[in-house]
DNA sequence: CTTTGATCTGAACGCGTGTTCAGTTAGCGT
DNA sequence: ACGCTAACTGAACACGCGTTCAGATCAAAG
């Protein structure tokens, strides 16, 4: 037997790579192997290859593309208000995003380790923008007389460690809604660095 | 050959125990296979078993014996002032014992889902337990009328997590000391939290 | 000096790993 | 209707895995 009723390149990737997210965010990276994720697409382990030269290349193109979709979403956000305005949107868009991509966040943070250097040093690089566009924030509200920031490059890291964390324990069906996260966490954002 | 020269119970275990914390911290606890840690013991991977009954076992215990540690420690702090006290003496606990102990911080957060079901829940026990400890100073600032806290479940967790945070850029050979650090998180912590 | 038991070796077990590839089939373009 | 090729199967490869255990060796007790 061989290519079985149905199937395209069209659904096939896709499925890979949905399969492989979701198996290397609930069992990790090095413990799921290429026919686990075979089985969950429907297709023998070999198939796979059509899709992903290795394994390795297959965790990296899922973190790559999760992080420049996060830059790439937030750039887009047309930011026409103040430093303090684009905090708020800041904190809000963080956690929103990342909650709506819990598998995504997961694994491009645990897997950093089991990256070739190579490919190691592309994701942390995207991991900086991503600071950076904070810290800009931050600087701005400070220069402005909005904020008050000692650290903007130490402040940006602990704030979006914060913000993150809302992953560990947020549930769409938890007794708080994802608006009334926004707002306990915002406040907390905001006081942090208010003048 | 057997028994080489100089081998005790009382070395081979404690090192055991360091090269298993290093070699999961650095690849991963289902990335290190027991002869790589019995080469770094140096020993072969049948000795292990005279002090592990199984892999599992070695990473459960290595996790629980750091929460454990983590309780004990904090719990032995002398905590006679008010909540706004106790809150700087957690702030600058926390960032001083988990920069000391990284590769035990992340074993103990990153590798939980490689743990069975029954100890996953003593593990995420133990940190329930910490997380309350915040909490209730939090609590309490509140009732005292020294902090302002909406939700102290969620601002405990935002804490600790930004605060553990710090161990993914801190380093001693770093341009702020240690003191430093606490410092400038000891001040977003309060700002984040006060009246 | 002899005996005992803790400590470790080295080989073995069955099994799963990532990856390759010749062969087979399904659906599209003509 | 037919050929072409993308898509997939199934078997194979060499290798490493966690764990077990009989046998060897050394330190200490008597």
């Amino acid at each position: 037997m061989a290519r079985t009723q149905g199937s395209h390149s069209d659904i096939t990737g896709p499925r890979l790579r949905a399969a492989a997210l979701a198996l290397f965010a609930r069992h990790g990276f090095a413990a799921v192997s290429m026919r686990q994720i075979a089985a969950e697409v429907g297709v023998q382990a070999g198939a796979l290859y059509n899709y992903t030269p290795d394994k390795q290349t297959l965790l990296f193109d899922l973190m790559r593309s999760h992080m420049e979709e996060l830059l790439d979403v937030w750039d887009s956000h047309a930011q026409s208000g103040d430093a303090l305005e684009t905090l708020e949107a800041f904190t809000r868009f963080h956690i929103r995003f990342n909650t709506q991509r819990a598998d995504a966040v997961f694994v491009s943070y645990m897997e950093l380790r089991n990256l070739t250097p190579e490919n190691f040093e592309v994701i942390e690089g995207l991991r900086r923008v991503y600071e950076t566009r904070l810290e800009t924030i931050l600087r701005q509200g400070a220069r402005d007389g909005v904020m008050s920031v000692a650290e903007p490059r130490i402040a940006s890291m602990a704030l979006i460690a914060m913000l993150t964390g809302v992953n560990t324990w947020y549930s769409a069906r938890g007794r708080l809604s994802l608006v009334q996260v926004e707002a306990v966490y915002w406040d907390m954002v905001r006081r942090s660095v208010a003048r």
